[in-house]
DNA sequence: ATGAAAGCGCTAACAG
DNA sequence: CTGTTAGCGCTTTCAT
């Protein structure tokens, strides 16, 4: 009934081997100076009690917890699950741990950065969609150093890393007017750093093609947006035949109402997404998608939280540039 | 460069508002007794100094650090990032935080644990589709409740917590019976017991019933494995009519692999899945499965970590009834 | 190389 | 109601 328990200390296994706690100590600190024989000894009734160095009080002299928070929003989105699974991946292979704090509403951040501040973590990513300044104002208070995922936030503690959205809004339209004449994007949120450039990139492409500029329905980025997105865009009396989608899961909520109404996917209209999650290369879908590139923006993300760039603490803002994957859903062959 | 910072502490606050560092204390813990002008001083100070209390001294003192470990595996597939994430709402709302740790090969199991424990975790929550025996015994050396997710294991510190998995077996035999002859099951990995018992109440199902066994491939859950199963299963001189699959992704990549060959899906071949993903809703695969009622399952999890049940902390193994699904790819009309 | 002792920032008696 | 004091289990001087 109780969650009593007590873990062994330092002092419990010193006890038992007869030597000081202190040696205890360093014979569990990595540099230290020990002989063999006191190491042994040490290590023996350690084993014996089941003796495994508490890492609070450790982090209470250091100043360094090891801890990171991870902020995430809704993992519905597979894009975000596999942002997590390799930031985390990437976070203990430093020896660190991962603090995993979901943010449901953005009232609740408030909160949660006080939670996580108490834990002491040494930084904080955050793979939220908005972090607002107010927040980002909080966060210097309490001297946490920040690194947003896919953001455009920079403040002396607050670091951002995101995809060239840009650019792939560029590509994007270059692909479409290939073959096609009417334009749609399917926008995220207002307040959406990345929707906006992604729109932005689309728009300036189409207009330097010479191009009509798109039609412009909004989404959350979600599944079930994306279906509403094709319901408006699918009937009216001008039909674009070309879709740029603000992420893969609005693209397959938008295909989904497009078969149902008897449209064919590439041959009547053309889509395309963005995150590459898995699922877009599936027979299901094959969807042509902007990779982002994951893996090169992990390990930025995380040498700018350890700040390990040259820049150092200061807030930076950097970008990656994303892989532009063909699949049938604009003509591809496979 | 450098990843020094030094948060306020307490005594930094009560320097500042001229008063003892007990009273800081005191006026940031819930039911102890201050005067509402002493508390009012304090806050005061504190939000100048933009102070939170330090949970890591707190957690040394009374022995719990309000952390719980939870341990996942990939989370590629939808259903576990789906599982996590519930998890970590309920366990954050009870005012915990969640130390998440990915676990790669079995073999960093052991790795992890000493990581875990190192931070005094107060429970582990395993959604891990195996965790040893001999992994168990360390844990119990370690003094650390766990509660596993999907598994049967059972010890004086483990419980577990799982789908009916059986009876769910059972139930996929019965639909499938109306109308097949020839079925099949896809497996998981030998060392699954949930993989295990689905199977056992398939084909016990079938055997009630007077249906001639299944054939049986096997599959690591993966959509890739599944297709592999497809090319096996539908290769042969006698094809099955009806598969129930391990999971849905397994049955996502199996299904595809039926387009491909030109067999349609409910009229050619039935299939069934299992853990009721949101994509199997779609109308992509618009798949039959069970969902295994998640929010019971988290909740139950939740109340065993927490030792809130009447069995107390000592293991104990308890089951969830799922709830049968039927989509097009049995033949239901929507 | 080892032990003794101070201190990290908190909680929890104990006085007053 | 408030201040003083003694730890929690470590790391880190400082002696030896």
């Amino acid at each position: 009934m109780t969650l009593e328990r007590r873990y062994v200390s330092s002092t419990d296994v010193a006890r038992h081997a007869g030597v000081s706690q202190a040696a205890v100590s360093r014979t569990f600190t990595p540099g230290a100076s020990v002989s063999p024989a006191m190491r042994e000894k040490v290590l023996a009734a350690a084993r014996e009690l089941g003796y495994r160095p508490n890492l609070l009080p450790q982090a209470l002299q250091t100043n360094r917890t090891g801890l990171i928070a991870v902020a995430v929003g809704n993992l519905h989105n597979s894009f975000h699950a596999e942002v997590l699974q390799k930031l985390t991946e990437s976070i203990q292979a430093t020896g660190r741990q991962v603090l995993l704090t979901k943010v449901t509403s953005s009232y609740a951040i408030e909160s949660m950065l006080d939670q996580i501040a108490g834990y002491r973590v040494d930084a904080l990513i955050s793979n939220l969609a908005v972090l607002s300044t107010p927040m980002a104002k909080r966060l210097s208070e309490l001297r946490i150093p920040v690194v947003c995922f896919n953001s455009r936030i920079k403040t002396e503690w607050v670091s951002s890393v995101s995809s060239d959205n840009r650019s792939a809004g560029v590509a994007a339209a270059e692909l479409l007017a290939r073959s096609g004449e009417v334009f749609a994007f399917v926008d995220g949120m207002a307040e959406s750093p990345s929707a906006h450039a992604r729109r932005g990139g689309f728009q300036q492409g189409l207009e330097r093609l010479g191009r009509n500029p798109p039609m412009i329905v909004s989404s959350d980025y979600s599944y079930e947006s994306g279906q509403a997105a094709a319901e408006v865009l699918f009937d009216g009396k001008t039909r674009p035949d070309s879709v740029f989608c603000v992420n893969d899961h609005v693209a397959f909520g938008l295909i989904d109402v497009l078969r149902r109404k008897g449209l064919r996917c590439p041959e009547d209209v053309r889509v395309i997404g963005y995150d590459g999650v898995t699922l877009a290369g599936w027979d299901a879908y094959s969807l042509t998608t902007f990779d982002p590139n994951l893996d090169a923006m992990v390990e930025l993300t995380l040498k700018l939280t350890l700040g390990e760039t040259e820049e150092g603490r200061k807030g930076v803002l950097r970008t990656i540039p994303p892989l532009l994957i063909e699949r049938r859903s604009t003509g591809a062959p496979a």
